[in-house]
DNA sequence: CGCCCCATGTAAGACGTTACATGATTGA
DNA sequence: TCAATCATGTAACGTCTTACATGGGGCG
């Protein structure tokens, strides 16, 4: 029943809709003039999904059309919409996030405290810390134990993700200090 | 004609397999076992990617049946394959793709020395630099822009994007210092 | 003999992309 | 009035996911 697993857009739209209730169009111009580009924000991608969440249950809209104005359908989370928001968001992580949907946990994190307060933010970053912690050492293994059979753009390449998950680690203690100013390291 | 666009995971077949002529069975076990996991192993993406090469003429499989062997199909480029990766190696490289396609970008990168020689290589990282040169400008702008009326984890998110990409920067001219000891900087 | 791994595939379904289509409203 | 923008959608297509199915070969 509740057992849809939703898309990344979908949560990305479950998010911004939680922060505020918008239209279609509205969402689109988020994804195509923020940060968040790396969504879709062609109408074919949005509309569906909305109307998937809204046949969810997990969001409903309505219809606006004072005199003067262009149609247009604003949504707003349903109680259900929330809860799963919250669901996804402390959904625990696991290394399959870590290599294959970090857009996704950063997309998770990026809303945890407006959803779940500094307390779900916090735990989250604390298992992502984890979850590097025990990955970046088998990269550093891959990379010495392939070193001589692969080419030097490959050893590059993968030098480049270890960099960029090391660089990951990094931010990730900042952003816990951030929240735990008194934590000690 | 040749017009068909070829999908990322089809594309790191194609490279894996000028490298080295290979069964579906053993691109499978690439893909699970060493650091491009971030490309599917189920055969259900796998077997159906390789016969769309192959009818795209980009491969030819032969089916290999020794005496007391397993039946296995093994795969080569064909000529017209070499040039299909070489193309779309060589491809130039828009902020699009630093946006939404960076697996691309590297996957291309970790290919471009066998196939095309450094020169490609260089090509590469030098378009590639000048697209996070120009784009971690307004990333920044963004964060300044959006500071107040962003939550916590939402500002920390997109200094983490930030943080990432200024880190690819570094790697980037690191590389390109690899590739060019005498490079004045 | 039975079990697990090799090795290949197919089928149903979900999702995103591209491209097209439609109307209403604002502004030059 | 004519173009641009607002705002919403639909249709075709390709691809990936998940799950299932099949058969031969090694091994205990």
């Amino acid at each position: 029943m509740t057992e849809s697993t939703i898309s990344n857009l979908g949560c990305a739209l479950l998010g911004l809709l939680q922060q505020n209730p918008s239209s279609g169009y509205d969402l689109r111009k988020i994804f195509s003039s923020t940060a968040m580009t790396s969504y879709s924000d062609s109408p074919g991608a949005i509309y569906p999904a909305l109307k998937r969440l809204q046949q969810q249950g997990l969001i409903r809209g309505s219809v606006e059309s004072g005199s003067g104005m262009r149609r247009r359908q604003v949504f707003r989370l349903t109680a259900r919409g929330t809860a799963e928001l919250k669901k996804w968001i402390a959904r625990p992580l696991a290394r399959a996030d870590v290599i294959r949907g970090l857009d996704g946990v950063m997309l998770r994190f990026a809303f945890s405290e407006p959803v779940g307060g500094p307390s779900v933010s916090i735990r989250l970053l604390r298992s992502l810390e984890t979850e590097l912690t025990s990955y970046i050492p088998d990269l550093h293994e891959q990379l010495s134990a392939g070193k001589a059979s692969m080419p030097m753009s490959g050893r590059l390449a993968l030098e480049s993700g270890i960099k960029s998950y090391e660089c990951l680690l990094q931010w990730t203690r900042d952003a816990l200090r951030t929240y735990e100013p008194k934590r000690k390291d």
